[in-house]
DNA sequence: TGCAGCGTGATGGCATGCAATTACGACATG
DNA sequence: CATGTCGTAATTGCATGCCATCACGCTGCA
């Protein structure tokens, strides 16, 4: 079994020019987000080894680093665990990323964008509102990741934007299964079109309030709708 | 060559009971923090492996987690190169300190600390006021890292601990290079007193207000030097 | 002299091998 | 029946081996 092989049964498109450790890593990463890995389950080095059609080297170097994610939880002779999201770890996130995420709006407010730069993030906006009128809640939630994304990547501090990331990562799963319990998110939508606004008007305070405001929001509304479910994972 | 032997020349205690990807990890970690492993500078794989006195694989893990730590860059053919530290670096780093220990001592000042939290910010304190009094830079940098790092631990939300202590890492060499360059720094002393004061009152908002400025002036002094300095690393 | 092509040795990515550790179940004993 | 002890198999941490890749120097040609 060389590691020429091609049409491997795992995501390879013809010839994946990463390494395996890379591919590892982002496969891992996708199968946890998507929840095909559920929060609390176990794995051992070797199947997944397997399941990936590598060794356990290039495995243990991508846990290595979702475990510094906090997406899993390497135990010595329990294998990976993907760490589910409590209560209180979306409490920690939320708080970070309304921070973050409204200092990256002001810088973005006060650098100012360019048109092509600005049309993306109209773009996100736009796709929320049509999401929104035709009721498709897993659109509406691509564009508001993109929404923001696009502004921390667009405040120019890469550190900013990798560490949002990452927590973005970590609450993914938990969005996401709120998703079809909270309202109608329109409230959300008017956020996204003021920040906009204020980026236009190169307003930065107004920018970071309403931003921090509106991520705040959505964590409140977050753990509440999470403190009425059911304990997931362990 | 047993990993049983003891007395191995690296910094081993009699037995060290982590694990090798740990020693390694931790070793490489302080050698770059204190220049021993100066900026720009690259090593094989194999030749940290011999030094630490175990083969490339644990070598190999540590260097992932220092790459994600942004410490050093794994570049392919040419070893592992420690990366330095730029003023543009600098700059986000500080903008990301200021707004994270911000947001930590306003939480602490609303949480309320026991008297015995209090007493280690206030021995810290202490600690900078003594070594200013003796010209001891050295000791003073000690004491303010740890009323700094006192400030998030005390904060209870542990990832914003985790990604500061990242972020505190990354600068921690240019600031070591530009201690004996400042002025001599009554001013830290006077905001950290009076961080510690509002946190004594509870006042969530002048904390942040306080600490957020302390940190912003200290990142623009610590640009101003460092743009005045030799372009140190590659 | 400058540059392109080639060969070779060094290097890292990954697979595999090996031994120490420990989880787990069987069994014994109170 | 509960609890403690022991043996065994599974699993991991790490070492080692192997091969493809790439850097670099050498040679030859313009």
């Amino acid at each position: 079994m060389s590691k020429t092989d091609f049409a491997e049964h795992a995501a390879a498109s013809p010839a994946d020019r990463r390494s395996q450790t890379l591919r590892a890593y982002h496969e891992l990463r996708r199968r946890i987000l998507e929840n095909e890995m559920p929060a609390g389950a176990q794995y051992l080095e070797q199947t997944l080894a397997d399941e990936l059609g590598m060794s356990r080297t290039p495995v243990r170097e991508a846990l290595i680093r979702l475990s510094d994610e906090r997406l899993v939880e390497v135990k010595p002779r329990h294998g990976a665990r993907v760490l589910p999201v409590s209560v209180s770890d979306m409490g920690e996130i939320y708080e970070l990323l309304s921070t973050l995420e409204a200092i990256a709006a002001q810088r973005v407010a006060e650098r100012g964008l360019n048109s092509g730069q600005l049309a993306r993030l109209e773009a996100a906006v736009a796709g929320m509102d049509q999401s929104l009128d035709r009721n498709d809640l897993i659109a509406w939630s691509t564009y508001d990741r993109e929404f923001h994304n696009a502004i921390v990547e667009l405040s120019g501090n890469r550190r900013l934007a990798q560490v949002v990331a990452m927590f973005r990562d970590q609450a993914h799963r938990a969005r996401m299964q709120t998703l079809t319990l909270r309202p109608k998110p329109t409230q959300s939508n008017r956020d996204h079109a003021a920040v906009v606004a204020a980026i236009r008007k190169r307003d930065g305070n107004t920018a970071y309030e309403i931003h921090r405001r509106h991520r705040q929001e959505a964590g409140r509304m977050l753990l509440r709708l999470l403190a009425g479910q059911k304990p997931e994972g362990l």
